[in-house]
DNA sequence: GCCAACGTTGGC
DNA sequence: GCCAACGTTGGC
């Protein structure tokens, strides 16, 4: 069982988006951040996080419902995700599916993150990062959770 | 809207 | 393989 954080502008996609059905996370054409997914398994569990929004934060938690499998939209000339040197056959971008599990009562935000011990390694924290889709310990799990209290 | 930080691209 | 240029991200 493994822990991990998506990011999410909510002015894209929110957590309320998520509520409503469970969504696979299309888009990602970064790497890194695709090979978190292909190591995620079913029913890791993953928090929220709104970036781009005031306060920027984590919101909720959800779940891995799918384990990593191609991303249609780098075939689709027509997205905004398509990537021409993807093929059915060797397909180059992959994605899971993921579904709401909680509401946080309240946004536990970025500036509380820092202020946390326990969190100074948080990959999401660092400098400069940039990864839609990252790992979480799962210390760091246990103490998020408890700052944003019962959902 | 600004800008620092980063990943990617492409010329060489 | 280097590295400058570029586009994007995301906090502020």
């Amino acid at each position: 069982m493994a822990y991990w954080l998506f990011k999410s502008e909510p002015g894209v996609f929110s957590l309320s988006d998520l509520k409503a059905a469970p969504t696979d996370w299309s888009g990602v054409r970064n790497y890194q951040a695709r090979n978190f997914m292909l190591t995620m398994q079913l029913g890791d569990g993953g928090f929220f996080y709104h970036s781009n929004s005031n306060p920027p934060g984590i919101v909720g938690t959800v779940e891995v419902v799918r384990t990593a499998y191609p991303d249609p939209t780098a075939l689709d000339p027509k997205s905004p995700y398509y990537d021409p040197r993807s093929t059915l056959e060797k397909p180059i971008w992959q994605m899971v599916d993921i579904a709401f599990r909680s509401a946080f009562a309240e946004i536990v935000a970025l500036d509380r993150l820092r202020a946390t011990a326990g969190l100074e390694q948080m990959l999401l924290l660092r400098r400069g990062n940039r990864l839609s889709v990252m790992p979480v310990s799962a210390a760091e799990w246990r103490i998020i959770l408890n700052l944003a209290g019962p959902s």
